[in-house]
DNA sequence: CAAAAGCGTAACGTGTCGGTTACGCTTCCT
DNA sequence: AGGAAGCGTAACCGACACGTTACGCTTTTG
């Protein structure tokens, strides 16, 4: 686990798997999209890869990486046992069907972003 | 974000916030409980202030630490963007939100109680 | 009031991170 | 073939992380 946060604490890795969640990227395309230098990023990707949330795939000269986000349930999974203290998963459930039947009844076909927040 | 998620990244800090999850301790006694020396620790408890993954309050000659988990939302929300495929999206984002507000309206409110301790 | 308890900080050594440039190995193209 | 394209790796360097011991400050205690 200590990998994964690892590897998801560097904002450049973060942007890469967001490119990736899109579409498979070869590392050249990855390395275009950054200021920094290629063999830089190149190792950014290995960061990424020895933490198994990106696979890579050889194709002639080219080497094409794609996101693996099942390393990551481990992390969402730490992440909620330390939020949700004993007891909360029944009423967490119950929550999610209200919001759901909510949401659904109110009709909303405008997707509002209200996840702005202050840096910690 | 970096910093909440470097601060995950550690092992030692990780165990610091499973340890308050329970209840508030002193910097002594989340000491106490590791091999590595007070200092070390403290610098740790220290990383875990700066990101705001806890607070601390003078008590005599004591500190007591407490969790805070509210950073770790913008990280749990991170990770259900990249982890959920584009359909999904908005909606567990709003559930997210609702989830999450409720349960920082409870902390507040515990938080706003000026007695001795806050339960475990 | 002096001694001890409780914590944080300073100073220091060492390992790792993230950037750079230089280089080498495959693979495609003509 | 032979050169260019595409990537990774090696070597190097400055900055930072994490551990240690030594120290200083505030608060309790005898």
């Amino acid at each position: 686990m200590d990998e994964v946060a690892g590897a998801i604490a560097d904002p450049v890795r973060r942007e890469i798997l967001l490119m990736l969640r899109d579409e498979p990227l070869t590392a050249g395309q990855i390395a275009d999209r950054f200021v920094i230098s290629r063999p830089a990023v190149s190792r950014h990707l290995r960061v990424l890869r020895e933490a198994g949330l990106v696979r890579d795939t050889a194709d002639g000269r080219r080497r094409v990486y794609t996101l693996v986000t099942a390393p990551l349930d481990e992390l969402t999974g730490w992440l909620g046992r330390l939020t949700r203290p004993a007891g909360w998963q029944h009423r967490l459930d119950a929550l999610e069907t209200e919001v759901y039947r909510t949401r659904r009844e109110r009709h909303t076909a405008a997707a509002q972003h209200p996840s702005q927040k202050e840096t910690a």
